[in-house]
DNA sequence: CGCTTTTGACCAGCGC
DNA sequence: GCGCTGGTCAAAAGCG
């Protein structure tokens, strides 16, 4: 009785809510996976741990837990998490535990927000002129910075290949953790990991003064937790698209002389 | 009372 | 063509 009831609404709803979510690529029908996505690997200890399964801080948004699914290969399951902050709003973030570190959370942020930072002054929310307007679910523009993908039309497609290695249940374990990214360049609890190679590269600029911390735009998924071994080369060598690249230039600083003096993984097999 | 979290089911894409 | 995996939604329960 519930099946073809249930079934009818969510369909339509699901099948309008994603043509028009992204009308720019979801449409292609061809990958999804090809939409911005930002692997942020996060180090969580033990406060952290008993504090929060994941680390909110890394954005100041409000997620809502839709979904969860244990992913193959991994003895973790991953969650699927919302943003609340905005109903209009299309940011969501993907939490999953590594599979080699349980102390290592990657969390995936897809889509970006169309709101101002909740904590921003808790004086002026509803005084930006963005923020109300949430499309009806049509289109994403209503952020203003212009995140119009260019053509990358050969940096995902080898990706994605060896994103999902062919080795389902053979060497889950069998690859060699080299996740020593960084340790704490800042006196934070929890060492934040960003993949990001290019990050210092010549983005530094405060676009916008919107909130974000640890925000990386990575132009495919994660090859590091897969194969970390990898010496991945240059293949990010574009930017899908500018999130909040909110840091101060003393962050980004700190951020780039830690990788400058780490070296990034970069394990030369 | 409202919101968040939890669990199950369903669908879409991809591989074989 | 079938099977598998990943991703999302929906309804119910729990908590503040």
């Amino acid at each position: 009785m519930v099946m073809d009831a249930s079934v009818s609404p969510k369909l339509d709803s699901k099948a309008s809510e994603e043509s028009e979510l992204r009308p720019s690529e979801s449409q292609a029908s061809k990958r999804r996976k090809v939409v911005e996505k930002t692997v942020v690997t996060v180090k969580i200890g033990e406060n952290s741990g008993k504090l929060k399964n994941e680390g909110p801080p890394s954005d100041l948004w409000s997620w809502r837990k839709y979904g969860q699914k244990p992913i193959k290969g991994s003895p973790y399951p991953r969650g699927y998490y919302r943003c609340s902050t905005s109903k209009g709003c299309s940011a969501k973030k993907q939490v999953e535990r590594c599979r080699t570190d349980a102390s290592m959370l990657i969390i995936t942020y897809t889509s970006s927000h169309n709101h101002p930072g909740p904590d921003l002054h808790t004086t002026n929310l509803m005084q930006s002129p963005k923020e109300p307007q949430t499309d009806h679910g049509d289109d994403q523009p209503p952020t203003p910075k212009q995140q119009q993908l260019p053509e990358d039309p050969q940096q995902e497609e080898p990706e994605e290949v060896q994103n999902e290695p062919i080795k389902t249940s053979s060497d889950e374990d069998a690859i060699e953790e080299h996740f020593h990214y960084l340790q704490s360049p800042l006196s934070s609890p929890r060492n934040i990991i960003i993949n990001q190679e290019d990050l210092f590269t010549g983005n530094l600029v405060k676009t916008h003064d919107n909130l974000g911390f640890l925000l990386d735009e990575e132009p495919l998924s994660c090859p590091h937790i897969t194969t970390s071994s990898t010496p991945k080369s240059e293949e990010n060598d574009f930017f899908d698209e500018l999130e909040e690249l909110p840091i101060s230039s003393a962050f980004t600083s700190l951020m780039r002389s830690k990788f400058s003096d780490e070296g990034i993984p970069v394990v030369p097999s």
